[in-house]
DNA sequence: CGCTCGGTTGATTCGCTTCAAGCCTTGTGG
DNA sequence: CCACAAGGCTTGAAGCGAATCAACCGAGCG
């Protein structure tokens, strides 16, 4: 914690960006200086909708966050989870108005960074602009990722999922080898990965007969990290946290 | 055609661009001027693997690529399917190496665009810039609604591919409402939505009997469109099509 | 000609869904 | 302080959609 509250705000954003380039003391001023105000959630609450023209992106300082949609069958489809540090509609910067909802899995504090300071700062930091765009690329990245549990089992699908929280909850300082908290019930899980409640209910059993991993009341509690990777056929790379100029 | 070779590469990227924005004369001379040389490569070529480092981009001018990964169970992947006037891996820019490979599905020519040349444009025309952003945020938009295919059944993700396959080639002259041409194998349709050959078939004979769309010997032949669009559950707003600054 | 690859069809199996019921925890109001 | 409702978790039984296994066809091609 420090005296600014907008410097508290990016501190997981520039932690993330940091393992993945150098960042100067300036461009960790400009990028505080995209932040307006802070607001508080509580649990389900919708921050962003389809189709309204955006003025702001939000950043995630603290809870999870979901992009959802739903489907023609009524049911909801979770298409990304985000974590602090996360932008959540930064996209909705060029795209004007999302296609999706946003919403709070967990109580959750949000940052507003308003386009038109986004539009000056990216216009005189080239880097900050590419440190932006490199962000949304990631986004990009996991996209695929869960693209490619089209071709996982349902232990697969679980399993990737917690892979990836907790090597994205690590970089922020919010999980260990060990273990993470997830205050997600597991139908959020079962949206997440378009399984019934019902089957994750089974498979997390299964996962936790093994001693695989356990997840309960909020918490994942991993067993055998090797294990739930080759489960999940889970490779770190497309998260791309490996420093280098960008 | 002009007489330019560099006009004519561009020509539907410029295309799908102007669907989404204003571009002047200036802006499109600089697009062309992003390309060095344009390659011809048959079916089944690899045009980028995953952790080489790159030194360009490659803009699809002609025929059909996918992006794919392998599955831990041996099985390909297929995350993403260009079409005339894509970049293949603009992401490559900022990531500096991929995460998949890059293989042509059917003949294809490639314009390439050198990094360094990408960098100096983009700082010398902001709005250029801008361009190539929003074209990768409209291909994480097309990730999320790939994501969204976990929860559709077989008849829906195949449906879904055709109607998007349909109106991102219409936008750059390739097809009409009553169907286009789409070089690919029913394996590489299986590849695409995480089913089998066998299934893919029957299913297609399902679409087929039914009238709603036939694909056969490189084509689909779109017999109600209205009715394909409902099994797909395909809502074309996530292509941001509409014209509008950037 | 014979090989290969893609497409087609049938029989069987399996993973996941559906339907149903019961449990536990938490919160709330009388 | 307790009754009760609601939401999430758990478990069983039955059904369905897609995978698997297997065979055959047909076109293109060396």
């Amino acid at each position: 914690m420090t005296d600014d509250p907008k410097l508290d705000a990016i501190g997981s954003l520039i932690a993330r960006l940091r393992r993945s380039d150098m960042i100067s003391e300036n461009e960790v001023a400009a990028l505080a200086g995209l932040i307006s105000v802070c607001r508080d959630y509580p649990a389900r609450a919708v921050v962003a909708r389809p189709r309204e023209h955006l003025e702001k992106s939000q950043l995630l300082v603290e809870g999870f966050v979901a992009r959802q949609t739903e489907l023609p069958n009524g049911r909801r489809q979770i298409l990304a989870i985000h974590v602090p540090g996360d932008f959540l509609d930064l996209h909705g910067l060029l795209l004007k108005s999302l296609d999706h909802d946003v919403v709070t899995l967990s109580p959750a504090r949000l940052a507003e960074a308003p386009h038109a300071i986004l539009r000056e700062t990216t216009a005189q930091y080239p880097h900050v602009a590419r440190l932006l765009w490199f962000s949304t690329m990631v986004d990009a990245a996991i996209h695929r990722e869960w693209i490619a549990s089209l071709g996982r089992t349902a232990a697969g699908r679980i399993a990737h999922l917690f892979c990836e929280l907790q090597l994205r909850l690590e970089v922020v300082g919010r999980a260990d080898a060990d273990g993470y908290a997830l205050p997600l019930t597991q139908i959020d899980i079962a949206d997440a990965t378009a399984l019934t409640p019902v089957h994750v209910n089974r498979t997390l059993r299964h996962l936790r007969e093994a001693g695989i991993v356990d997840f309960r009341t909020g918490h994942v509690a991993i067993g055998d990290l090797p294990a739930l990777r080759r489960i999940a056929g889970f490779r770190p790379d497309y998260l791309y946290l490996e420093q280098q100029p960008r």
